[in-house]
DNA sequence: CGTACAATATATTGCGCAATATGTTGTAAT
DNA sequence: ATTACAACATATTGCGCAATATATTGTACG
């Protein structure tokens, strides 16, 4: 378990917002997995997102999932032998380009999704009571996003 | 560069939050590597707090360094020889107790970390505006993570 | 004194991601 | 047809962090 004490809030530390963003994200995945675990969901956390691509696709090539799922086809590449090794989907090549190996899901990788989506109801909730609760933490972080993509931080510094 | 296209923004995804999160991690981080290069900061980013805590300090232990910052000191011991490499901090024996080895600053450490203090007054001012276009996401991020260290993910689902 | 235990430093290993390099196969231009 | 290039898959390497294990030294207690 990783030191969940105090975290520096000073403004005047350029890093003190992402080392926040950091410690939210660590804090949501540390308490995805044994939710996973109770509900018998074995995929990694950081692929369920493939996986769901992957239903929505059919069937897919790594360089389809990843313009999909908006990230570079080597970590999809990467992510994949463990879903394999899992059992959760398979490989094959694609008759008609034999550049491509094509990627489907198994029945046990449909079993895991329908066990995520039985999930899915309770936990957009979930989030709702939790922006009633501390404010519209996603939509803040998404506005960041885009404030820093429109212009980035040494920009702002010099103006 | 990470692929820094679409991000699932999807209540329904137990991960959405933590993906957004980490995606501001990220993007703060890499806006910040080539800011330091520009002002002649060598400093790791994921340092600065350490040189921080240490000239705070006048002089520390790892462990001291660990507790001071709220990490684990295998961490704090894992950063220090880039930062005894690149000559900024030094490592002597406590004559007092031969378990601790204590670091202290060098003059280059020093003046590293007045060439970040050199930014942060414009660094808050840009925060602090940065905030006021996008809402207030610190305090939001802030009051997240306390409301998951008061009631985890797990027992929000079961309610 | 000796024995258990706490504190410290450190090495090792594994995980997830980024970056780079390589090899193969399709495609388009000449 | 050859040549160049694009797309794809994959291996390798490195980085930062977490987790584990080990060794050393101090401390407290019998």
């Amino acid at each position: 378990m990783p030191a969940s004490t105090d975290i520096s809030t000073d403004l005047d530390d350029i890093s003190f917002l992402g080392r926040l963003s950091e410690a939210l994200s660590q804090r949501i995945e540390e308490q995805t997995r044994p939710l996973f675990d109770e509900a018998g969901i074995i995929v990694p956390v950081r692929s369920c997102s493939l996986l769901t691509a992957l239903v929505e696709a059919g069937e897919a090539s790594a360089a389809d999932l990843a313009r999909a799922l908006g990230q570079s086809h080597q970590l999809v590449i990467q992510k994949c032998p463990a879903l394999l090794r899992l059992g959760l989907i398979t490989q094959h090549a694609d008759p008609a380009d034999a550049r491509r190996k094509i990627f489907r899901l198994t029945d046990a990788g449909h079993d895991q999704l329908a066990r995520i989506d039985a999930y899915s109801v309770r936990i957009g909730e979930v989030y709702r009571a939790l922006f009633e609760e501390v404010g519209d933490v996603h939509g803040a972080i998404l506005k960041a996003l885009k404030a820093l993509a429109d212009k980035p931080l040494s920009e702002r510094i010099r103006e």
